[in-house]
DNA sequence: ACCTGAACACCGTTCAAGT
DNA sequence: ACCTGAACACCGTTCAAGT
């Protein structure tokens, strides 16, 4: 995937002037850079450099930076395998859940990426169809079935979100993860006691596993299809 | 709210060298620049623009843009009117819900605000709390309520988040929206075959209203939660 | 057709210096 | 204590010009 179309030893020289870039590895170049440096490090011009390009070479493989982030994140989508027809609705519903979480997880700051940026391409919007194909078998109206897909993805986009987040380290403002509620509780100092709710929270959150969670958030939100499809 | 503490006519002057800036003003100046200009319009240096004044000044009064972004997004918070306790733990988190919702649609960019920056300040925390004490109410152990509490969010956030990128004028790339996806799925030109699922989508897209849509997650979600409860 | 060079209009942040 | 001036190290994008 990412050890694709590298310069050989020889470089081909098509013409002169000629540097061999194209779509496909600005995308890949792009992945690896993502990877190494994050979103935040994932700019034309430095990605121009990687390619030994000025950077506005890039515009013309490409509308814009927007673009670029679409087609990366659409091959980043390309690895998710998804689910035989032949399983249960439900069963295809978590696979996809699964894959969409190993696979959002493998690439960093990629769900942030993903909800960035419109659900666009082919590779997205297969999944898309994956999952409304799933709810319409599951015996859903045309209508509800996309509804509940629009939902189905922000909330698996969500909890990953919220999973990745945590795992940077030295990012731990986030008050959700375990550690950084208590640092944000006790910043918030002696109005604590207006949290009241929150007072074990921390310790909790401790004991519970990423994995965990997200498994019992998907288990909700599949129990709130169905009741809404047996009311 | 945001007609707070302006300069009157005849400037009082403290003292020579002084602006009058405050964390407040910061605030206040900074949510209407978010108003007009949206997040990206945003910058340290238009804010300080705005307030007259060199833009490292305002790194006196805040730690960064991160630590702003936050106190704006805490701001926002502030208006939501939660629940009366009174009230039955379902009406209080459909309450909540549609309190986020008013607020955050109210806001230009507010979702993506609450979505980038992590839930820190009082206000987002107090929010959090009531939700988790709603859930406690209901039943669930305190360590569900809070991973509950923390789907919920997301949940919420993430619709948000798709209902308002479909108003944003010209902002049609998103294929959620009914004439977006059949942009994309043309654009997409013969493979769309490939989505079998999604042939009418987009017209029956068109026949649901956000505020539908919005109750419809919500109550799948509450529902999907009732159902953990009662297994 | 494909890329360079130069430029435009921006960013967030640091830091010495002023008052 | 609070702010300015100057600077650093960046951005995304346009556009004429080259080959």
């Amino acid at each position: 995937m990412s050890k694709s179309a590298r310069k050989p030893n020889k470089p081909v020289k098509t013409r002169p002037g000629r540097t061999g870039l194209s779509r496909p590895r600005l995308i890949d170049e792009a992945l690896e850079l993502l990877q190494e440096s994050g979103l935040a490090g994932l700019s034309t011009r430095r990605l121009a450099e990687r390619l030994k390009v000025q950077s506005p070479a890039l515009y013309w493989h490409v509308r814009g930076k927007d673009e670029l982030l679409q087609l990366v994140a659409d091959a980043i989508c390309a690895q998710m395998v998804l689910p035989a027809k032949a399983r249960s609705p439900r069963e295809r519903l978590e696979a996809i859940a699964h894959e969409y979480r190993r696979v959002l997880t493998a690439y960093r700051d990629a769900p942030r990426l993903f909800a960035e940026q419109p659900p666009v391409g082919p590779n997205r919007i297969k999944l898309y169809d994956a999952a409304v194909g799933a709810l319409l078998d599951e015996g859903f109206p045309a209508a509800d079935a996309i509804a509940m897909a629009t939902f189905y993805r922000h909330y698996l986009l969500g909890m990953i979100i919220e999973e990745v987040r945590d795992q940077q380290p030295g990012h731990i403002e986030a008050p959700f993860s375990a550690f950084a509620l208590g640092v944000e509780l006790t910043r918030l100092g002696k109005a604590a006691s207006e949290f009241p709710n929150l007072a074990g929270a921390a310790d909790l959150l401790t004991h519970m596993s990423p994995k965990k969670l997200f498994a019992m958030g998907l288990k909700v939100l599949l129990d709130g299809l169905q009741a809404h499809l047996n009311p």
